[in-house]
RNA sequence: GCCGGGGUGGCGGAAUGGUAGACGCAGGCGACUUAAAAUCGCCCGAGCACUCUCGUGCGGGUUCGAGUCCCGCCCUCGGCACCA
């Protein structure tokens, strides 16, 4: 019988989940006798399109991690579930009017169907999705816990607004005035919201930063987001008002040269700034319009206006100006800053107004350049290198040796006190759509709040006529019926179910919490299988979620953690991020896309099979439009799921970016049929070692999977194992003994075929519950060696001897070798280098 | 502009400072076959005055020896971007 990948498969999957093979058990007592490992996937919102060979990249690598953990002997947590709540689905809803539950459920029931093809060894039975109300009940439950610490509140706040979805955005959802999904157009506004103060968080979640094992681009990344500075905040008083102004400054170094004060354009402060003064319905009216052209705009040229008003500087004790500029944001620091001549962006806009300079930082041994820096001519910025002049006591030092100097002089005079400011903000919690959960918050007649108590949980969305807002454009919630939108407390007050729901990121920040015990109906998770089960061990997921998603999660685990119910500090102790998968798009001269069976290549050109015109070929992401999606179906009905995992792990390193190639399948399916045909050879009952070369190489290849696989090498650790399919094959004769303990090592990789010829070959057990065989450190390497002989360290020749000759030895024989004695031509070496079992270098 | 990846054959990629190109794809030649497919074997960076020379984005450096380490650049992908 040949390979057929499409009855084996089958075959081996109903088998694991009639035999439970991966399923856990809760029962503490039995986990407690083995090791845990958890390893968990960025679990998927299940779009309409369905799986893209994309994302089984990642599921994949887990997978093998898995199998191959539990065969060393893990308790292995192994989840699957579904962030199944979103707009998508939502305007799905709309469009079709059905329920958004009808085609999330859809949804997921493509992509369960589509995963399990790949034979991934989850645990089902923990399988999860946040649209379920068992499980959303939880996520309005930590929100209750959020608003009694004072970390969710209501507030004004500008929002962005997106007029075509009728509803708000997270700052991170929009990008240059757009909606990032959808490209809609997104305006200000100011709207009550709800909040969460995740920057009362921000000291923590950049500290803890430290102890992980994350790609280092992406814990760059939350620091940047997080944004800590510290600086100094100046305090000053505004001349003709009694009104103090204060400004933060994190480069207070040049604090002597300050001349002049911005204020943004939309701060609270502005108003009272300008009353009194000529003109200030003209400042105003700029300052707004400064406001608007900036919205959704990238880089700008400075732009501002006169307030009419001063500020008293003390450092100086001279006046200087206050104006209105473009580039102030009202939301950082204080919203107002004092420049200097050594700030880009003051420098420009002193120039524009012509305001005065007064530069006091020069780089030091460049008189020239310090002469351009003396007259303003160029803007010198190194607060590091540069030596400070007109400074007071600091004149003549280097700006960066008296930093702490400075402040503690700063705060001696009065003029400021230290202050760290971040970028982060808080956390715009509300959506107004209804595929959401719903805050479980009542508004009460007076104005105030009522948070629903956990026994009102969970809080179900209502029936609503249709999923859009109404015609007063409030939230779809608000079309409930009056008895859902009209609550009585047990106290007989009457109040209003809030009609706004949470956004996307809500049940995706503690959905590895769940899977530990998904079926507590009194607890979102047992604390002693939490403390036995966390943190994550390894969790892989695109870069996509290297701030938001990732942030939030470690934001409301510290609040768990604060709250007493989970015991670590982080959830995600080590994290992987997958490359995206790429592929070829063939496009002609118009710009059209074709799809890759409509094209064929003449030598190195491309062209359209049907009419001949050429078309250009590029790898680029795969998206519909581009007609280069990759259906994990058709490669799965090709070449079966063993090739699929295999390929989706041989093409490259797991955290690079690589275009994905049908015919690389060929390859790795070819090496499947060579271990088929070799299991199906005469195999020989003598123990493995009456074949020495091959059960060397045997442990050579144990040993390489081993350690490449559990440091995410999975392309090297398939090449040594075609290495050793590739050696059996011509190997005389095949021990059953290493046939066997070859299919343990490629099972985790390629476990149904390896099933199946394990028990083709007469054995009982799956193979899925054998453990990982242990390699013999001592077969791993050869006994001889083969040497490199170099001449003035060029390549001349080499020799095969013994493992660990001594070095004189290796040296004489070198010396003999009749290359060598060409090469050096009578010349007596000047110096012999020897690396053992490695090289010689003779130097002449 | 700042931060972080990445530049190695026709292609995906491999190489604790020690034979550059493992493994695979594509291609070539041969065997088997009536033939094709499949399979198996061999070849496959470039040049050439062939015991050789050049070759890992570019220019320097350290070293007996550099894809790998150091300095200075270029290109490319991703993230952030008036954050004081």
């Amino acid at each position: 019988m040949t390979y057929d990948p499409s009855v084996i498969e089958a075959k081996w999957q109903n088998r694991w989940e009639q035999d439970k093979t991966f399923e856990l058990p809760q029962d503490l007592s039995k986990l407690r006798q083995k090791p845990k490992y958890y390893v968990l996937d960025m679990f998927p919102y299940p779009s309409g399109a369905g799986l893209h060979v994309g994302h089984p990249e990642g599921y994949t690598a887990t997978d093998v991690m898995a199998r191959l953990k539990r065969a060393q002997g893990f308790n292995v947590m192994h989840p699957m579930g579904w962030d199944a709540f979103g707009l998508p689905a939502e305007r799905a809803a709309v469009r079709e009017n059905i329920h958004p539950a009808i085609i999330t459920k859809r949804n997921i029931d493509n992509f369960r169907r589509q995963i399990k093809r790949l034979g991934f060894s989850y645990d089902w039975s923990r399988e999860v999705s946040t649209a379920d109300p068992d499980y959303y009940k939880w996520t309005q439950w930590i929100f209750l816990k959020l608003y009694e610490k004072g970390l969710a509140y209501l507030a004004e706040v500008p929002v962005n607004w997106c007029p075509a979805l009728c509803t708000v955005l997270a700052n991170e959802e929009v990008k240059d005035g757009k909606y990032v999904e959808t490209g809609d157009p997104v305006e200000q506004r100011i709207m009550r919201q709800w909040m969460l103060k995740i920057t009362a968080y921000a000291e923590r979640l950049l500290q803890d930063l430290d102890g992980l094992d994350w790609p280092e681009g992406v814990i760059e990344m939350q620091r940047n987001w997080i944004g800590k500075s510290e600086g100094l905040l100046f305090t000053a008083k505004v001349k003709d008002l009694d009104l103090n102004i204060q400004t933060f400054s994190a480069h207070f170094e040049t604090f002597h040269a300050d001349t002049y004060v911005v204020i943004a354009p939309d701060h609270p402060l502005l108003p009272t700034l300008v009353n009194g003064i000529s003109n200030a319905a003209e400042i105003l009216a700029y300052s707004k319009k400064m406001v608007e052209k900036r919205e959704g705009s990238t880089e700008q040229e400075p732009d501002g206006i006169f307030t009419g008003r001063y500020v008293e500087d003390p450092v100086n004790q001279v006046d200087i100006p206050i104006w209105v500029a473009n580039f102030a944001i009202a939301t950082y620091g204080t919203g107002i800053i004092k420049c200097s001549a050594h700030d880009d962006r003051d420098f420009k806009f002193a120039k524009k107004y012509g305001l005065r300079l007064q530069p006091g930082l020069v780089p030091p041994n460049e008189p020239e350049l310090a002469a351009r820096v003396r007259a303003q001519e160029v803007c010198y910025t190194d607060m590091i290198n540069g030596i400070l002049e007109h400074a007071g006591p600091f004149s003549g030092k280097r700006s960066g040796d008296c930093r702490h100097e400075i402040i503690q002089y700063c705060q001696d005079k009065g003029f400021a006190v230290p202050k760290v400011s971040y970028k982060l903000r808080d956390w715009l919690f509300s959506r107004q759509r209804y595929w959401g959960e719903p805050i479980p918050v009542v508004h009460l007649k007076d104005g105030s709040l009522q948070p629903l108590p956990e026994s009102a949980l969970p809080l179900e969305l209502p029936k609503v006529d249709a999923y859009k807002p109404t015609e007063d454009g409030q939230p779809p919630l608000a079309r409930a019926s009056e008895d859902w939108l009209e609550v009585k407390l047990p106290n007989g007050q009457i109040g209003r179910r809030e009609t706004n729901t949470m956004p996307q990121w809500g049940g995706s920040c503690w959905y590895y919490l769940r899977y530990l015990d998904p079926k507590n109906s009194n607890q979102f998770c047992d604390p002693e299988l939490e403390k036995y089960w966390m943190p994550v061990d390894l969790y892989v997921g695109g870069v996509e979620h290297a701030v938001l998603h990732l942030l939030y999660a470690r934001f409301w685990h510290k609040v768990l953690y604060d709250c007493g119910v989970v015991s670590t500090k982080e959830p995600f102790q080590k994290l992987f991020n997958q490359g995206m998968i790429l592929a070829h798009s063939y496009q002609d001269s118009a710009g059209k896309y074709y799809y890759p069976d409509e094209v064929e290549s003449k030598g190195s050109s491309w062209s359209v099979k049907a009419t001949g015109e050429p078309v250009k070929t590029q790898v680029e992401k795969m998206s519909k439009s581009r007609y280069n999606v990759v259906n994990p179906d058709d490669v799965i009905a090709k070449y079966g799921a063993d090739s699929m995992r295999l390929y989706e792990l041989f093409m490259g390193p797991l955290d690079q970016v690589k275009p994905w190639q049908t015919n690389g399948v060929e390859g790795v399916y070819r090496f499947l049929q060579r271990t088929w045909r070799l299991a199906k050879r005469e195999l020989s009952e003598q123990p493995g070692s009456s074949e020495p070369g091959l059960w060397r190489q045997l442990h050579k290849t144990l040993k390489q999977v081993q350690e490449h696989t559990l440091e995410l090498r999975y392309n090297t650790a398939i090449s040594q194992m075609m290495i050793f399919v590739n050696e059996a094959t011509a190997a005389q004769t095949l021990p059953k003994e290493i046939m066997l303990t070859f299919l343990q090592v490629l099972a985790p990789y390629a476990p149904h075929i390896c099933e199946e010829l394990w028990e083709r070959l007469g054995q009982k057990e799956l193979i899925s519950k054998t453990s990982w065989p242990v390699f013999d450190p001592a077969l791993c390497t050869e006994d001889e060696v083969v040497i490199v002989i170099q001449v003035n360290g060029k390549r001349r020749d080499e020799m095969r001897v013994a493992r660990g000759l001594a070095k004189e030895v290796v040296e004489q024989q070198a010396l003999e070798l009749p290359q060598v004695k060409y090469f050096l031509n009578g010349a007596a070496p000047k110096k012999i280098i020897v690396v053992p079992d490695k090289i010689v270098n003779l130097v002449v």
